[in-house]
DNA sequence: CACTTTTTTGCGGGGCACGCAAGTTTTTCG
DNA sequence: CGAAAAACTTGCGTGCCCCGCAAAAAAGTG
């Protein structure tokens, strides 16, 4: 057998790399197991192997570290749009682009629901997921315009900002309802997204209907 | 004229609010001048007179003062929606109320572009930026299901989730680019999302065309 | 004016993020 | 190879932040 991945990155660039992704799911793990709040950072870095101060030259929190893993997808999401056949309709690249890249990790595992409802639940760490979702957004917005041919920036901007609300929405969705799976939700949603929400739009009229309960701010559920 | 607004709401009830958006206030002011970094909470809970530690029973973190004018736009945001009428389809209804929202305070003060833009380079201040957004989303995704009539419940939240989008690209393109009003690009913005972004998906040809710079990741604009 | 409820404040503790200046490892090159 | 250069790790020290707690002050009540 072939002894192993020929070193094409130097040693270095490999060790950083599996600090980084060591550190990254270790602060994951002890988070899912203990909630965030009862993790130190000099837990992580200790289940490492590593110094505290350590942790943070790879992560500035251990929120960062936690959601590391959203970010990191942006590298195979652009090169999942580039790779779709030329002809293809952008709607339909873009879907299948992003379905793909979720389909890769294989349906989140069940088992860790109500964990990542209450990890969701910290304030901190939401803003920090919803910054990981904005640094995928940015380079998903650039392979777009690429792929469009430089059609209008902006519009660019807003397409893979909406796709990107499709996939929280769809996330969301899958770990506050223990039942529904993810990727079809997506993929609903998605088709949706291309033709500007017209199951909303065509049911219009607005029939009072029984009320439901104005949950209002504070708060509340993700 | 009349003495003043009679204290409807009980002297302490008053009080409270007035201290919250003081603090509010303050926190951006300074947050201006400075940049975020230099202000510590003891400078804020100083300049509206009042102890450090009545600051964070107020706000957990300065990040969350300056970010709360954002939030406290659902409230708006929520009336705005209700009060269309009854026969409008749903998407002008929620067009319609969304700019209103921001008509209401006017084109964003133009002199300060600059600061705005190194304020947002802030990372947590980014993510508090965007948990401001998210909460807004969902009172506005309640909001929309209300008005819509029992409609789709996921339908709702993505419909909301991408209006919020709308909303935070044309709040960057404005900062970002110096020149663009905010306005009219928010408009046009929510116009190409109800109908499913035409203007890109149209344009399929993918020509190659000259290279544009692969800005790949770390933290670079918003 | 007593009495209750709510808010403010000081204090103290636990922690986090980061600059800096050694140490240590990997890389480069003569 | 072996030494200088470059890059990474670590310990230490600092400043700041967030929050729990209990006492003091303020606002509401009769």
């Amino acid at each position: 057998m072939p002894p192993d991945e020929p070193p094409k990155l130097t040693l270095r660039e490999r060790k950083k790399r599996e600090a980084r992704r060591a550190l990254a799911q270790a602060a994951l793990r002890l988070s899912m197991d203990r909630g965030l709040e009862n993790v130190r950072v000099e837990d992580i870095a200790a289940e490492v192997g590593v110094s505290p101060r350590t942790f943070n030259n790879y992560f500035s929190s251990k929120e960062q570290a936690v959601c590391s893993m959203v970010v990191d997808r942006h590298e195979g999401m652009r090169e999942a749009l580039l790779a779709r056949p030329e002809g293809e309709p952008l709607w339909e690249s873009v879907k299948q682009a992003v379905i793909e890249q979720y389909s890769r990790e294989g349906e989140p595992d069940r088992a860790y629901v109500a964990r990542i409802r209450e990890l969701m639940g910290q304030l901190m760490l939401r803003g920090e997921f919803l910054n990981a979702h904005a640094a995928v957004e940015r380079v998903l917005a650039e392979t777009i315009a690429k792929r469009a041919g430089g059609a209008d920036h902006l519009l660019c901007r807003l397409m893979a900002s909406t796709v990107e609300s499709a996939v929280r929405v769809a996330f969301v969705n899958w770990f506050m309802t223990e039942g529904e799976p993810f990727l079809p939700t997506l993929e609903r949603l998605l088709d949706e997204l291309a033709a500007g929400m017209p199951s909303l739009t065509g049911g219009t009229a607005p029939r009072p209907g029984p009320n439901t309960t104005t949950t209002s701010l504070g708060e509340p559920l993700c």
